[in-house]
DNA sequence: AATAATAGTGACGAAGCGTCACTGACGATT
DNA sequence: AATCGTCAGTGACGCTTCGTCACTATTATT
């Protein structure tokens, strides 16, 4: 006997899809540490068996979160990977394009960093995770191409001791430690009077690209009117929403 | 009428550091996402109630535990402050205990970013927020202190756009995105292989403190020898610690 | 119509959090 | 010595959340 086809492939994505964005919702209203399972049930036209189907429980869902989180931030990368420039002010506006996306979707944000606590990690399904990893990799390599960039044109050297990985980490890392400190309204960092987020993430970034003589140095050329230019005509549309938000960049 | 005073305040103190040390030995057997208040209460001589006359709830206690863990790194950090040395050396070395820190008492290290989250935050008592914030500015201090003789002795200079305090943040900034991302078993970064966590830290704190002309430039001086030297004689009880874990802090 | 296999449901058990009505101990008062 | 008032301490209980599973509904095949 043939069992039956009754479920299209289609209509389960489009499914799974609906409890993620209900879910993301939920977040924005409610905060993470709000979201249960029993609110988005009730948000959502079927039943908890169903939702269950798809996700093997709470933390599965976190990760599918993250995982969209991850292909939106990934978006924002690669057109900055795509801009025509030089390579370092490429990677300057691949930084300022993981600020955005962290205030703009400060929800989708915090899911990323919560999903990648042990809690989550270790309760999620194998499936998941692996296509966490492939995203993760995904974003890993815009930065690697624009470094690669800089090497190819000669704005940029290897230090002697370093490779291409580890350079692309450096940045990735001095781009994340800025902006979990100082983006959205988790209170991370006591002190923190006078700090503003895009200004320190601009100097830090400047610094660093400085300090492995990435051309042109800031002492050969200011920064800061190169990009405000370029975030405009690659990112229109999200800092058209920041406005709306009454949120403006802002590097003196 | 006089009321009793029954309980003297150096006990209540003595109870409360009972709990959290209880707390604190859970969360390295069963990961901070299983501690529970129950679990807390069987393992201390006293009940429930009691527990929660010391903390208003969970997160109060987690609060607690993340003060504790600040005050561990604030000795740590004093001894970097008070190292006699160069400053930058002294930069460096206060990073490292920074990550001593993280390896030797990962829980620690996790209970902090933990507690930094709203969830917590919106849930502790006003009383351990305002301990929390002090407790934040101490550990700026050193980090202040090491800038500010960086700048008497002239090896540093400030950057015309930047004051000391967006420099002390840079440098805490990049010490805390390479280790919250690379160290622990936190599977915080794929594709993260052949990233070693001391080398990225070392690497990275070189070249923010080159970007900042921090003498003595790396192109001037090594600073890999002297660096290994400064951590045996500042941290030698650590090492021995992490050399008993079969861990030790290689950056070639 | 009967059957078989899958899709979907929601009541329920387990576990965790935090409360509150109660117990008991101790000093003060009579 | 008896009574009272106050406070430390207790743990059973109510509430919420998670995730399961026995059951019902639906659809294709015979």
């Amino acid at each position: 006997m043939t069992p039956p086809r009754l479920l299209d492939e289609n209509a389960l994505q489009e499914r799974e899809q609906t409890i993620i964005t209900v879910a993301i919702t939920l977040i924005q209203r409610l905060g993470i540490e709000n979201l249960t399972m029993d609110k988005v049930v009730a948000q959502v036209p079927f039943s908890k068996g169903t939702v269950y189907k798809h996700f093997i429980g709470k933390e599965d869902l976190l990760l599918a979160i993250s995982n969209h989180a991850i292909k939106v931030l990934s978006d924002l990368f690669s057109r900055a990977y795509l801009f025509k420039g030089c390579s370092r002010e490429r990677m300057l506006l691949l930084n300022f394009s993981y600020l955005i996306y962290a205030i703009l979707y400060p929800e989708l944000f915090q899911s990323v960093i919560c999903a990648k606590s042990q809690s989550v990690i270790g309760k999620a399904s194998e499936q998941r995770l692996n296509e966490n990893d492939e995203l993760g990799v995904e974003l890993l390599t815009a930065i690697h191409g624009i470094v690669n960039d800089g090497l190819a044109d000669d704005s940029l050297t290897l230090p002697e001791y370093m490779n291409v990985q580890q350079l692309s980490f450096a940045n990735w890392s001095i781009a994340y430690g800025a902006i979990a400190l100082l983006s959205g309204e988790v209170e991370s960092c006591s002190g923190r009077t006078d700090l503003i987020v895009e200004r320190e993430l601009f100097n830090h970034s400047n610094l660093l690209f400085d300090g492995m003589g990435w051309k042109p140095l800031t002492k050969d050329k200011k920064h800061c009117t190169e990009l405000t230019i370029a975030l405009q005509s690659l990112f229109p549309q999200e800092l058209a929403l920041m406005k709306e938000k009454g949120r403006q960049l802002n590097f003196s």
